[in-house]
RNA sequence: GGAGGGGUUCCCGAGCGGCCAAAGGGAACAGACUGUAAAUCUGUCGGCGGAGCCUUCGGAGGUUCGAAUCCUCCCCCCUCCA
């Protein structure tokens, strides 16, 4: 929206820490933060139905632009109700721009001032997306939240590669915002600047003066080391306005959601749950478990004996492993939802704790929590 | 009874004198996974701490400097004919 008035309302802030809760506001409701947001890049969260992701305490979840425009197409989607109508998901979507993909596909994409150049991943096509063409395409989606277009710079970069990128994502974000029709969607910007933190400080003064509805942490997560990232994170969250909600995008494991709510970031999404769970890893409050191990093979015992998802309630390690070992479907869904809940209910423990003035508190229990247990006896 | 084909490391299956501890799958075991080209990818996969050595290609002999590969006999399996 382009009101200059912040969607989000601050509720609290921690005594000793950046850490805060608050509510966005958007078209399809509130969202609490610091909040999860699965992601859905196809209108679906993998394995999940939207009914899954109601249940286990998703508020949010994410869409793609790139992906949803290649296939099925926005024009589809936008007759068909939106994304929201499309996919009977009635809660808030964000839509991220496509930026990412300029990054992941990177062999199949050319980027040039106008835009980014792609060669379809599906059937090699190409096709063009420009900022404005970002836009206008999330605007079909009809998410509550859309992306600016941006280029994710790989780390390592040199500080001259890293100054021109991050000055075309400025231009970027300028030319969508100038793009954006009244449609009462929220437009977040999207601060770049690699590991040097002057080069981050001003990206965010740019976007800022810009004006967004929120402002995203990218580029992070791309390699570097972790105390790298929250170094970045620290030194970037600092130039960024209090009163708008601060996303970081792609991060990540518990960990950094922790390490990150600390250091005041309010919206995460990352694929980690929902991709390990695939790929039979599970969350749990006392650290990683494997479920595939051999060690599991007739174990009575829940994923998490402190979780109270669907998938702990029903269901023992055996019965899950074996879901897994032979490939069966469930296995995908089952697992999913467990890591999905384990997520959205360490942001609401978050959230809580913030409330309650004891985040500090919360933050040091979390870590003894894992510290007491060794992997193979979880 | 006659003609032909075959028995290979957990399974399937290639190899048909040396480059073979033996291709390639599968299974199993372990690891990775951070704005999803991911129900994906990587590693290990006879034994012994390694260079190396030892045991292994239905069984027993033999030929050869050298055999999973050639020869003899034996044991199983399959197909066709009678």
């Amino acid at each position: 929206m382009k009101t200059g008035i912040s969607p989000f309302t601050l509720l609290r802030r921690a005594p000793d820490c950046p850490a805060r809760c608050g509510i966005l506001r958007t078209l399809h409701g509130e969202v609490r933060t610091p909040v999860f947001m699965p992601v859905g890049t196809q209108a679906t969260v993998k394995a999940v139905t939207p009914e899954n992701l109601e249940q286990l305490g998703a508020q949010i979840i994410l869409g793609n632009t790139y992906h949803l425009f290649i296939r099925p197409g926005h024009e589809l989607i936008r007759k068909l109700g939106g994304l929201h109508g499309f996919m009977n998901w009635h809660r808030p979507i964000l839509t991220d721009s496509g930026g990412f993909q300029i990054f992941s596909l990177k062999d199949l994409a050319t980027i040039t001032e106008q835009g980014a150049e792609f060669r379809s991943h599906l059937d090699g096509t190409r096709l063009f997306l420009s900022p404005e063409d970002a836009v206008q395409i999330q605007e079909a989606l009809g998410s509550d939240i859309m992306m600016v277009l941006d280029t994710c710079i790989p780390w390592p970069s040199g500080r001259l590669e890293t100054e021109k990128a991050t000055a075309m994502t400025g231009r970027w974000a300028a030319r969508s915002r100038h793009a954006q029709a009244d449609s009462g969607q929220l437009l977040f910007g999207i601060v770049q600047g690699g590991m040097y933190r002057d080069l981050r400080q001003r990206a965010a003064e740019e976007l800022v003066n810009i004006g967004f509805d929120g402002y995203a942490l990218g580029g992070l997560s791309v390699g570097e080391p972790k105390e790298l990232m929250y170094e970045m994170t620290e030194a970037t969250v600092s130039h960024l306005p209090g009163e708008y909600p601060v996303y970081l995008m792609g991060v990540g494991t518990p960990e950094d959601l922790v390490e990150s709510v600390y250091r005041g970031v309010d919206m995460f999404d990352c694929v980690m749950p929902t991709r390990n769970a695939r790929n039979g890893m599970l969350f749990t409050s006392r650290g990683r478990l494997v479920i595939k191990n051999s060690c599991y093979r007739d174990d009575p015992k829940p994923p998490d004996e402190q979780c109270s998802c669907y998938t702990c309630r029903h269901y023992s390690r055996a019965y899950l492993r074996h879901l897994f070992m032979s490939k069966e479907i469930l296995a995908y869904q089952l697992n999913s939802i467990h890591n999905l809940f384990y997520y959205c209910s360490l942001m609401a423990e978050m959230r809580h704790a913030i409330e309650q003035n004891c985040f500090t508190a919360f933050r040091k229990n979390f870590y003894s929590m894992r510290e007491n247990v060794e992997s193979a006896t979880i």
